[in-house]
Parts: C-alpha cells; structure tokens; sequence
DNA sequence: TATCAGGTAA
DNA sequence: AAAAATACCTGATA
C-alpha cells in the first residue's frame, strides 16, 4: 500500500483524503501545519515558521516530526524542506531573554551570524544598549516592543524573564458547586492548567489555550486563577460573559461576592478578582481622545490577566499588552485563527500556544455531541442568476448570499427534522425577515429587547417553540439556549472562526445527534468564502457531506 | 433607580 | 471587501 501524503519544496503538504492512514496523519499534521485548502480528495497543508514555533513551544519534538513525515510521504522528502523545518524549529529557543539587572534584559544569542543580522538589522536597531560576548542588552522597559520587533522580523523570542507577582489572594476550588453538583476539573482541564502554569518553572505563566466550545474554557481559567492565587483581571467580550464568568467563580470557588468586581458600563467596582470587557478598556468618547481605561493593566497589582476569547482581541489591547511583560497572562479560545493575520501578534505578546485538545477527541470521549455537516448547494433562481451576472463583485456575494430558494429548502429542512431543536442563522436582517414572516416563527436579532428574548430563549429551552430564527446576535450571545439542527443560510465572508462558533452552537452532548447544514448558492463567489469558512473545522476531522438542492 | 433613545466608536 | 451587533456615554422619562 502506498503511502498518503505527498511532500512539496515550496513547503506544501498534500494528503489523500480517502487513504486508509488519512486520520492517523491529518493528526499528525496539525500539530505542526496549517490546512490552507480542503477540496474533496486532496488536502493542502503548509508549513510555517509560526506553525513549527508553536509545535516547539508544545514541545513536540523536531524527531517526532521528521519520523512522521518519513512515515507517511510517498516519495523521498525535499531535502530544502527538511532544512528549513529544521531552522524554523530550531529558532524558537534560539534568541533567549533574561533578566541581567533591575533595568536591563539580556537577549542571548547563541548563533554569531543570527547576532550579526540583529544588530545590522534597521527595524531593531534602537533597541541595543550594548553588546556582550554572548548577546545584546535591552532596557527592561522595552521587554514587550523588543520582542514584538523581533517576532515581525521573523526571530521568536523565548522569554526567561520570568513574572511579578501579583498581590495575594487565596482562590480554592470547591468540590461541590453552588447547585449542589459534584465539581471537579476534568482530565484535560486540569493537564491545560499544568501546561499553561508549569509549577515551579520559569517560562510557565503565560500563553494560550486552545479549547472546542462548550468544553470548559472558563473552567480553565478557574483553575489557572486557583493555581496562581493573586489578584486577576479577566477582559471578555460583552456584560453576559462578565456575569457568566462572576457566577462561575462564586459557584465554583470559595471566594466571595466583595471578593469579585465588575468594571462595566453599568457598574465599576475593582476588586481582587475584576472582570470587564475589550469595549471597556478601548472605549473613547471621540476619536481625539485617549484610551484612559487601558490604565486599569497597569494602575493596580494584577498578578494574572485573563484574555477571554483572545482571537477577538483588538489591537490597542495588543499595544497595551507590550507594557505588561512581566504580568502572567492566559488567552483562551476555541480557535486561534484570526482572519486579519495576527497570529504572531497573540505568540509575541501573550504567548504560545500551550494546549489543545482536538475536537474530534472531545467528541469520542462524550464531552461533545457528534455533529453531521452537510453543504447545500443551490441554483440561483432565473432572474436573480441574471441579476448576479450583472452585478459588482461586492453586490455578488450579497445577491448569492440571499438566494431566495433558500427559504424553501430551510422549509424541506424543518420538516425533516420536526422533532429537533434548530437554530436557523444568517446574515442579512432582510433575508431573516424574509424568512421570519413565511415560516411564521420567532426571529430575534439585534433590535430585540432583553426581556422579548429572554422570553423566547425561555420558550424555546421548555419546549414551547422549536424553530428560533436569529441573526449575528447568536456568534455573541452567550445565553443562547442549545440546539441539536443548525441551519445557516447565510454568514460573514470567509470566517473560520464564525464557522467553528456556530457549530459550536450544537456541540453540547444530547441524546439525539446533531445535524449542520450550511446552504449556498451553487458556482457563485459565495461557494468560494464557503471553502474558507470551513477549513479550521476541516482541520479538526469535520466532514462535509455535499448535497445539491435544484 | 431603572429604562430607553440617540450618538459614537471600532 | 460589508453588514450587523455591541458597549460605552449622555440625557430624558417614569
């Protein structure tokens, strides 16, 4: 039997999806390469130097790698390719920062010829105090630039500074929670903490981990607050996750209510423990203003920031994050992609990727409910095909988006699925009204009140209605009650992370299946976002069944 | 004290 | 490459 993966010198990967060893070695890829295309008999990964850096901050060893890739290649590797997989590990780890005084830092650098590149090198120039036999000294104060330069000029730092500590603050986790269920963390949960912590190591304290949807990421933090024990920032991204994030630790931990602060619009209270939201720190009044609230990073003895679904995080977090080296810092997420490239900002600054579990893991061991995928390409009806053939390529993806078939496969859809709880989902509010009115069932978007959707989430989580309709309000409302259908009619450009966010929407273990089904307009630009859409979940061994809807 | 409308930001 | 949602603040209303 041949083998299924073919290894290119322009460092691209390509894997027979249908070989026997496809899944042992779709494993073995992505832990150190990226799924860039997944079309239906081959999948193309690549190699980066950022996907090797952070296999080597996972500790997966070079040999491990090159093992892997002799096992499963059907011809003989590119010896340029091995080369550079070689370098590009080997980097990371190559260029050392240690603390030499109260105000100076030592890069250390092992390799003469990396040091001479640094030091003739423009972008980092007006960082070298001076140098020393083994490397170049660095003020202390720019522990987070010089790092964020070098990261951008293609050196990793490994940062041995080490952390200051916060103040004080007992947090233990109880065994039983505020409900009365027995707690305690899972296997996984506990080994993500011990990786991110590393008890009594230097480099542990900061970093991200990688979790599927309703895995437990809070949970993590909650741990990672208990191990460190000092006061702790938590930044999430709106009120509900604030106050989800306050009820966890008071119905998990012994800490009490005057233990934990809310800094919100509606509330600003600092307190050992404080949670509060990217809005909050980046708000201004006017464009001329400053950002005072970024204050609360360095105004108060923080021993760990807590970054909460870090693949949002905005960029003014990300320069204020450079001034807080010594700070621990955890990101949590469930996939750390970011459509604007910049994964190397969130290694630079928060830190590596410490752990990740696979979600096709969680799902065999029961953590997760099993999930169908199914693309459904429809045509476009006659006169709206001529409408898009007409078009500017920016109202293309509009008019494919809006496909008004759509309304009578989501209708086919319902009935197949009559005793299923199901989310529909799009974009565009006229589409959904569109939709809301023909079907005749509830539509919830932006615009709805608070109370008119807790009503609605009430009826559906009772069983008193099946169908919700419901607009980007649900990439973000974390109170959204669990289905087991999700139907997307339509979504935002080429998102991954919407993608994964939306499935994960269904993923909560129940006693029926689930079932995802994403609708598009067959040979249209959005067909083409769609194949984007899905490859991060692609990559973790989700498949895609194709239908055709005429 | 709570709630709502309107404006700004990113 | 675009639309929608959110959160902030202010000032009015109940």
């Amino acid at each position: 039997m041949s083998s299924p993966l073919i290894v290119q010198s322009d460092h691209t990967l390509l894997l027979e999806v249908e070989h026997d060893q496809y899944v042992e070695c779709r494993d073995f890829l992505v832990l150190f390469a990226e799924l860039v295309k997944s079309p239906e008999f081959i999948h193309t990964y690549k190699i980066t130097p950022l996907s090797l850096w952070n296999a080597a901050a996972l500790e997966i060893s070079l040999q491990e790698i090159f093992d892997g890739l002799q096992n499963f290649s059907k011809y003989p590797l590119p010896a340029n390719v091995l080369a550079d997989i070689q370098e590009w590990y080997a980097s990371y780890g190559k260029l050392v920062l240690q603390k030499e005084s109260k105000n100076r830092l030592l890069l250390q650098v092992e390799d003469t010829t990396i040091l001479e590149r640094l030091i003739h090198d423009k972008s980092l120039k007006s960082f070298w105090l001076e140098e020393s036999s083994n490397g170049l000294f660095v003020a202390a104060s720019e522990r987070g630039n010089v790092k964020y330069a070098l990261i951008k000029a293609g050196y990793p730092v490994k940062d041995l500074c080490g952390y200051l500590s916060g103040e004080d603050l007992v947090v233990s986790l109880r065994d039983t929670d505020l409900e009365g269920n027995p707690f305690a963390l899972r296997d996984y949960q506990q080994d993500a903490v011990d990786a991110f912590y590393h008890a009594g190591r230097k480099t542990g304290g900061n970093g991200i981990i990688v979790l599927p949807c309703g895995s437990g990421k809070t949970i993590i933090g909650l741990g990672a607050i208990a191990s460190i024990s000092n006061h702790t920032l938590i930044v999430t991204t709106n009120n509900v996750s604030v106050h989800q994030w306050q009820h966890e630790l008071l119905s998990k931990t012994y800490l009490s209510p005057d233990d934990i602060g809310e800094y919100t619009g509606m509330l600003k209270k600092i307190r050992p423990i404080t949670i509060t939201t990217y809005q909050m720190l980046t708000h201004r009044k006017s464009k001329e203003d400053s950002m005072n609230n970024l204050d609360l990073f360095t105004n108060y003895n923080w021993g760990l920031i807590v970054y909460d679904e870090v693949h949002l995080l905005p960029a003014p977090i990300f320069r204020a994050t450079t001034d807080i080296q010594a700070k621990r810092r955890l990101g949590l997420t469930a996939t750390l992609v970011r459509e604007d490239g910049k994964e190397d900002d969130v290694f630079a600054l928060i830190g590596p990727k410490r752990y990740d579990v696979p979600w096709k893991t969680l799902e065999s061991r029961g953590y997760i409910a099993e999930a169908f995928c199914t693309e459904y390409r429809l045509q476009l009806p006659p006169d709206e095909e001529l409408a898009y053939a007409h078009a500017q390529k920016r109202e293309r993806f509009r008019i494919a988006s809006e496909n008004s078939k759509k309304i009578e496969l989501v209708e086919e859809l319902l009935a197949d699925h009559a005793d299923d709880y199901i989310l529909v989902i799009g974009q565009y509010i006229t589409q959904l009204n569109a939709l809301a009115n023909h079907l005749k069932y509830p539509l919830i978007t932006g615009k709805t009140k608070h109370t008119e959707r807790e009503k609605l989430y009430g009826d559906f989580k009772t069983g008193k209605i099946k169908v919700l309709i419901v607009s980007k309000v649900a990439n973000f409302a974390v109170d959204l009650p669990d289905a087991n259908v999700l139907i997307q009619i339509s979504g935002s450009f080429g998102s991954r992370q919407e993608e994964a966010q939306r499935l994960g929407r269904i993923l909560r273990p129940k006693k029926q299946s689930s079932f995802f089904y994403t609708l598009v307009s067959k040979g249209t630009d959005e067909q083409r976002f769609s194949v984007n859409r899905q490859l991060f979940l692609v990559e973790q061994g989700y498949r895609y069944h194709i239908e055709y809807f005429e």
